[in-house]
DNA sequence: CATGAATGAGTGTTCATTCAT
DNA sequence: AATGAATGAACACTCATTCAT
């Protein structure tokens, strides 16, 4: 994935974005990139609301000024971020196979968990601010719900496949994503005692007898 | 529960409490209860971290000078209130019976979520706030990490009941933690279309087959 | 008059003024009235554009939290003292007698032109501001049209009391009022070599014999 | 007129212009060309204070960098679009013949406010910088007074050749002055309701009889 | 001759907390 | 016990000007 913005003022505000009309040099990327990477961490050390674009400068190595010719605003910065991180989970979405009712159901779980923990080891920060509903811009918000509604389309689409309508499926899947997201933050964040493939092992246990296994009846 | 701070300053941050060490007549009394339930509503309203001093006392009509005769601060205010909510998952860890592996381990489930569902209408924020970590001191922190372990701990408990130690019950309980939360916290903070009968039900069932139904092998 | 906002947040700007809903105490007035001073000194001496906050508190010995106590940003407190001009301008507006075409319509003139000056000089920066477009509030702009509006309509009854419609007297009234601000703006604001006595006497003849003498025909 | 900055660092300020002293091939006069009609635009929509570097840049389609390779800030650039206008106004001041106190004054007076008008249309965001005492500089401020001065002096001359010394020629001559200017100016600027002909004909007219006419006695 | 990039001092505004009455 | 008033550090954002290429 290219790193960079390559969309209009759309999604991230009203405030035009500087760098709407002009292309950039190689020095204009690699500063835009430093700025992003800077973002990324500072998201992630303070969280959503505690970020300050001080932390973000000093971090990019830029002055104040520097920071506004590539984002109309703090948000504006997040919201590419958020962009990125949208293009990530949504082709993420579409990568989990058919998920079978026997052990190898679990073996196509566990490889799209460990995708999926990539992904959030990654982009985490963005990915809770969107859970946690701390995004207060209404395109940062909508970006989110299209994000995760990929997610869980994807899902509902798997366990149809297997139930046909008669479960809920709807609800499965939101559950489903819930405890997955939750407990990958957990561990990512957190100092909880497993590692990721400890956790992503029993995940996949866990959600392939939970939701993918047909009532005993 | 006596809403009332009946602990010192632990747990609270460093700074002593106003009244901590001396008696609060009637008046002063329902000056603090006013306080808290603003604190409630704001936390509720506006998220931990928009949280303003400002819109606590305009909610409970008091002026800003009265706020700090009852708080040595804002994190002090949360504090009080993460303990009244500590206190009520705490008992609500030990509510929850054994859990059997039949369909009426299911009636159980169900009664114990429809608690916590109850609780998180209430305690949401804090819940959230703890969830999210959104908490930046130390001890308030350490508070709900407490909390959590003694629900953890209390399903836990559950699942070896039926597993024995062959499970990894601790990742376990806390996905089912994890699931149980989140989902919660969407239906009750967003616009879900479920309502809290229909989400209690899909959970209970759902847990119930993935987390407490031996494995068919 | 009375030194105070007594209005609503109407004609100030969309923010709503800190205190609209509550009521000053003594100190809280005069707190209010050294800002109000303060902003109109630094008015004078920087003009609309270049007035800064800083030097508003600085001068009014207040720190810059609490000018945000009594005036919701800079605009309000320019809004408040125009306000307190309009109210001021539009009594003006209502002063002027009729203006006989013998030598006591110079009289009246004169009479008038130095209740002008007066006010002049105490809100001249306000006048100026609104005669020159400084003003970027749509609000702020309306109430100055308001005002001069007032007073042109004045000056025109007078005019058509002499001369019926037949000449352009809507034309007329702004002209006259034209040479009559700028007069006394030169006057007052650079250092031009007449006395105040002086200039109202000259303008009261030029305006006699230029707008209230009928045609020699 | 040549357009062009033919004088050293006089007048505009202090730091010498980086032209001086090295002469312009063909693209450097288009460029700074272009830079001067892109000053007037802005400071003719947005006002002198609130006109930016960046405005200028961009409407002049050039970079910022080359802004500074013409002029040594941005009070250079307002300081040569003032010397463009204090040229033609001193010889606007020159045109203005003798005005006789019959009807055919007026027509004098008609012609000369003509070309008034026509000046201001071209100039009159500079003009009335100086009217409103907005220049800050020095050197630009006195520009404008020498400029202002000329006209003064040409309509004294005119007045005193009626009237002899034994009216008061020079502020007559002032409030003359500030009439039509400030007149010219709202008609120009703001949308009043008269053309250019309608006002200079009112003007010519109310300046011939309160100006031009032996007092009746 | 021209440009895109970078700078940093300056400015308006917010808000938790303290103070005098 | 309560209040209105005051504080000042912190923060987002702007813009004239300089620099390296």
């Amino acid at each position: 994935m290219t790193r960079g913005k390559d969309v209009g003022s759309t999604a991230r505000g009203n405030a035009p974005s500087p760098t709407d009309g002009r292309e950039l040099r190689h020095q204009g990327k690699r500063t835009m990139a430093k700025l992003m990477d800077a973002g990324m961490r500072v998201l992630a050390e303070r969280g959503y609301h505690a970020a300050r674009v001080d932390d973000v400068v000093r971090l990019a190595k830029v002055s104040h000024g520097t920071f506004y010719l590539y984002f109309s605003n703090k948000e504006d910065l997040f919201g590419s971020l958020a962009m990125e991180c949208a293009d990530e989970m949504t082709e993420l979405a579409s990568l989990l196979a058919p998920v079978s009712a026997h052990d190898d159901g679990i073996d196509e779980l566990r490889r799209w968990l460990a995708e999926f923990v990539a992904t959030y080891r990654k982009y985490g920060v963005v990915i809770r601010a969107w859970m946690e509903d701390q995004v207060t811009s209404r395109e940062l918000a909508r970006l989110g719900k299209r994000t995760f509604n990929a997610i869980t389309h994807s899902l509902e689409g798997r366990l149809r496949e297997l139930h046909g309508d008669d479960h809920d499926t709807q609800a499965s899947a939101a559950a489903m994503l819930a405890m997955v997201e939750r407990t990958t933050y957990f561990v990512t964040s957190r100092g909880l005692p497993f590692d990721d493939a400890e956790m992503v092992d029993t995940l996949a246990k866990l959600i392939h007898r939970g939701f993918f296994v047909p009532d005993a009846a």
